[in-house]
DNA sequence: CGTTTTTGACCTGCGC
DNA sequence: GCGCAGGTCAAAAACG
């Protein structure tokens, strides 16, 4: 069971920022909808321009929803689980039950994923598995306690921004992934997506070492890391547009020196998720989120760092039960804090 | 020396 | 069937 918890964890934990003290709330402005910044940045723009008119995530209603959520973000962090499977089933019947760290030829393989009816634009194909988008500031990028290994970039069509493609380095077989992407709606702001899971316990130490702290942007300027390209003029190839390496250590260089996203971090954001629990909002803006919800993901947002202890204790509580709801529950408080998870 | 980052190219999937 | 976009891999370069 443990590895299940940590699995989820780890998930949740990446969301964690650690830029900031734990208890501020440095983004109670978090941004949009993550998963629908996610989704524009697919979209050109006929989602993209109606998004949260102004930044407001929907995704839990009410909090009650956001423990569902958490458990979803649990059942989804399992993919041992048969619960897992079942979701991944529901989402899509003709892909794999749940591919998530199972199957790491799967993903190696390119195999067909589920072919997302649901959205008749969505470009988004090759994930079936369920993944959890989190909105987080720049440091929260680096917040991270796995270790990631950037192996690619791709500029995203209607989206200012690059979107760096991750992967843990910590396991050879951990099919862990990450997408961290500059939040369109917010360049303040950074949605990181997360696929599959890890397929081992969380790292003492992070392997990062040598290119680990590589970070050649040294974009200064506070604004400028989050800063817009321009609008899209560099990355008009489409191969790889690096305007502001976002994904790549963008918030090391505008707040969190030297974070990366292999940086070692001692927070874990799904403490803080568990904790604050995702804001009830929705309805504001969110329908579009719920673009992404449809496929059943979980969005966090805006999640700061607490502490890896914490998130370890979390982890250890889960077994008897189950922390994170009840975490959520309880102090479900800031106001950016997103959680996509799978809808089933 | 080992690992990460960067960059280009290729492949797959979806929409028209 | 074609084109577009997203996602991944591989090679080269850089850094500790």
């Amino acid at each position: 069971m443990d590895d299940d918890n940590w699995d989820l964890y780890a998930i949740v934990r990446s969301c964690r920022f650690t830029g900031r003290p734990a208890t501020t709330d440095p983004f109670s402005s978090f941004p949009p909808p993550s998963g629908l910044e996610a989704e524009e940045a697919a979209r050109p723009a006929e989602e993209g321009g109606a998004c949260c008119g102004g930044g407001i995530p929907l995704l839990f209603p009410d909090m009650s929803e956001t423990q569902n959520v958490l458990q979803e973000l649990e059942e989804l962090c399992k993919p041992s689980f048969p619960k897992a499977q079942q979701q991944s089933q529901q989402s899509s019947p003709s892909s794999p039950p749940s591919p998530a760290v199972g199957d790491p030829q799967q993903q190696h393989s390119r195999q067909p994923h589920r072919p997302l009816s649901q959205n008749p634009r969505s470009k988004r194909r090759k994930n079936p598995q369920k993944r959890v988008v989190c909105h987080v500031p720049p440091d929260g990028l680096s917040s991270d306690m796995w270790a990631w290994r950037k192996y690619g970039q791709k500029p995203i069509k209607g989206s200012p921004y690059p979107r760096g493609y991750y992967r843990c380095s910590s396991s050879k077989g951990c099919l862990a992934r990450k997408q961290v992407e500059q939040s369109r709606m917010d360049p303040a702001m950074f949605i990181i997506t997360y696929t599959a899971e890890h397929n081992h316990p969380l790292p003492t130490h992070r392997n990062s070492l040598a290119g680990s702290t590589r970070h050649k942007f040294s974009p200064p300027p506070s604004s400028s890391a989050t800063q817009p390209p321009a609008t899209g003029g560099e990355a008009s190839d489409g191969q790889n547009l690096r305007p502001i390496n976002p994904s790549s250590s963008p918030p090391s260089s505008s707040t969190a020196p030297g974070l990366s996203p292999t940086t070692p971090l001692t927070a874990s954001m799904e403490d803080e998720l568990l904790r604050h629990g995702p804001r009830p909002r929705k309805g504001e803006g969110g329908d579009e989120v719920d673009d992404d919800e449809e496929e059943g993901m979980l969005l966090v947002e805006d999640m700061e760092v607490m502490g890896v202890d914490d998130f370890l204790l979390m982890g250890l509580d889960e077994s008897s039960g189950a922390p994170a709801t009840s975490a959520a529950a309880s102090t479900g408080g800031d106001a950016g804090r997103h959680l996509y998870l799978p809808r089933r």
